[in-house]
DNA sequence: CCCGAACCGTAACGTACGGTACGGCAAGTG
DNA sequence: CACTTGCCGTACCGTACGTTACGGTTCGGG
């Protein structure tokens, strides 16, 4: 939501410099105190001088590492095609199923761990980067589905957004602070994919303009 | 979920002690960076030699204090009273209302920020503590009020901790990690409970045994 | 072949902070 | 009054880490 004018900046990472953005990554997921320059420099197998000379300080790497990894988990944009009751539920589910997947990697909880941190600690935004390709990105992408079964007939709401709030809500429940305050919760695909279906057709209970079955268990 | 064998030394606090936990709470809101030992003991007039022989180190200080503050945020759990339908849909709302002042607090976002940053780094097991004071904690307070309910044949499902889950993720939805994220979200007595209300409409749209009117906006 | 740019590895600097030691003071106890 | 106890304030120590500086190496261009 702030950012955006410096798309370019982000795209222009040399191979090099995304294997150095990546050693970052590994040792975040290692333990978040792991992550001293001198560790991602031997990891990286570069100089400090580099690091700094490429990132500025601390908080440019590790702004840079977030942009990084929020530039592939960036999928592509669900094109609103005819859309029938079946379709706009395998969309939400694969939406929901990709969403909890997310979430549950380890990537992903290293990476809130530390903005959660930072956010904590004033210096820097990196709260603001997370929330803007997490959160609101997929909000952004989603609603435009949700307004497409509208039109379809098929959902009904007035808020888009209000709607998307419960999507979100149903999908994660606790998983996330659970994750993220480090209860081993694994999430096997299959878990993934029955919780997607759950809340999906949860949501369609809620939010559905026909009557679908309601599973109530 | 790990303690319980401490209780005695949790009350153990003598009010000074306290005084000691208010101000590293006032530390903390300010920003966790600015929770030095050195801030402790000024903030708290108290010299440093008093904090580490009462709290044994920083990881002690810190959980005490999350101990203390969990052990004020403790309610009284609800008496299963003769349950009908408006009984219940009160009791819902007041528990949603009651959680979501707790994580929009200022204390909360703070602790929680600690405690995920703390858990990232390895050392001690904050974020269990505030695992079981919060989510754990609220989760045990509500499934005997849903079983009343369901007894009550009020409500409809096979697993309370599953319909528990439901109701935290149509309650919270993406307020907490918002919040820890940095995002200046402002929680208004009356959005609080407009929120409430809508999230426990929603759950008993889910979960209701009788069909209960569905607000779908 | 020579030069400069980019980069690696390592050593060094400054500082912040957790933890400890010590001197002083006030209060309770014989 | 002498003595102990508990605590405050402050100075001090050791260390970890961000940051900088520098010598050595590789590589592309003139």
């Amino acid at each position: 939501m702030i950012e955006d004018l410096e798309h370019e900046a982000e795209d222009a990472l040399t191979p090099r410099q995304g294997e150095v953005l990546d050693a970052v990554l590994e040792l975040l997921v290692e333990g978040a105190d792991a992550l001293t320059m001198n560790a991602v420099a031997r990891r990286a197998s570069c100089s400090k001088e580099t690091l700094y000379k490429w990132f500025g300080d601390r908080d440019g790497l590790l702004t840079a590492t977030v942009r990084w990894q929020a530039s592939r988990v960036r999928a592509g944009n669900y094109e609103r095609q005819r859309l029938d009751a079946e379709a706009l539920r395998e969309s939400l589910e694969r939406f929901a199923a990709n969403w909890l997947k997310v979430i549950s990697s380890r990537t992903s909880v290293a990476l809130n761990r530390v903005a959660v941190s930072h956010t904590g600690s004033g210096r820097s935004n990196l709260g603001s980067i997370v929330l803007a390709n997490g959160r609101f990105a997929i909000g952004e992408r989603l609603k435009p589905l949700l307004e497409a079964g509208r039109e379809a007939g098929l959902l009904q709401f007035d808020d888009a957004e209000a709607a998307f709030r419960t999507f979100f809500g149903l999908v994660g429940r606790d998983i996330q602070i659970r994750l993220l305050l480090g209860e081993p919760l694994v999430l096997t695909p299959a878990d993934i994919d029955g919780d997607a279906a759950i809340a999906t057709q949860q949501f369609f209970a809620l939010y559905g303009a026909s009557q679908m079955p309601v599973q109530a268990g």
